[in-house]
RNA sequence: CGGAGCUUAUUUUAUAC
């Protein structure tokens, strides 16, 4: 089961739900039997397509079988992320709510899942909600991620002071920033042409070594891209130069 | 005999064209 699961994500990542369900079938005749994690993953392929409606019909099959395939709490995350994307917030809410009503505890995954899809419909007083721990039963504390959420929606919507309150609320309440903080962050500012305090972001993110870890957190190349962009627009090619060899030098996947 | 195990869901998608 697990080998099967492994490859019908592998389908599903790519776009080819189709040829996840080729493998699905292939597995049931075979007899093993499909687990929540087997469907969980279908559904995350179907949503990735658009076909939400789709992967809702998935879990109610799941509800109707007899056997210990239940919806869980995956299950409901990917499925309100799926309406996300949809923009069809309302029915993300739904099942947000449909989740609590079964007595499933939704997790911080399904909050910030959540939270995004509220930042992108611009539901401003259900974000709060959220926060006041209104929706759900509480139990909700704000992680990096969450604050990442928040961050980028300000930048996006050109509120780059908000979103550096953000950023400060972010070291009072300890939330470790992590490359993807910072990489929002400098690259917003280079658009704005604010190089200045770019420059101290990126000077404190080396401080920090954030990039420089290897307990997995791994810098992405657009992180790097702006980084190189703003110090070659700024004509700082010699830090330019020192970045590109301590890049070199850690060897990367990525060129 | 007992135990363990990152199979699934969340934030950033850059430059150039």
């Amino acid at each position: 089961t697990y080998t099967f699961n492994i490859l019908i994500r592998g389908f599903c990542k790519n776009s080819m739900v189709d040829e996840g369900f080729r493998f699905y079938n292939q597995m049931v005749e075979s007899k093993c039997d499909p687990d929540v994690v087997t469907y969980n993953t279908l559904m995350d392929g179907l949503c990735r397509v658009g076909k939400v409606k789709i992967a809702h019909n998935v879990m109610e099959g799941m509800n109707k079988k007899t056997r210990d395939v239940k919806p869980d709490v995956v299950t409901y995350t990917t499925l309100v992320r799926g309406y996300c994307m949809k923009q069809e917030i309302d029915e993300a809410l739904a099942v947000f709510k449909e989740m609590v009503d079964r007595g499933l505890k939704p997790n911080d995954i399904t909050y910030n899942t959540l939270i995004k899809g509220l930042c992108e419909a611009q539901k401003v007083d259900k974000i709060k909600e959220v926060f006041e721990g209104a929706l759900g039963g509480g139990g909700f504390t704000p992680d990096t991620c969450t604050y990442n959420t928040l961050l980028n929606t300000h930048c996006n919507a050109g509120n780059l002071d908000e979103a550096l309150i953000v950023f400060e609320k972010m070291m009072e309440l300890k939330a470790q920033p992590d490359s993807a903080t910072y990489s929002v962050l400098i690259r917003h500012l280079c658009k704005k042409e604010d190089f200045v305090r770019a420059e101290k972001f990126f000077d404190e993110l080396f401080e920090q070594k954030i990039l420089v870890n290897d307990d997995g957190c791994t810098p992405l190349v657009a992180a790097y891209s702006s980084i190189f962009e703003f110090l070659c627009k700024s004509g700082k090619t010699d830090k330019a130069d020192r970045v590109f060899r301590q890049l070199m030098k850690r060897g990367t996947q990525d060129p």
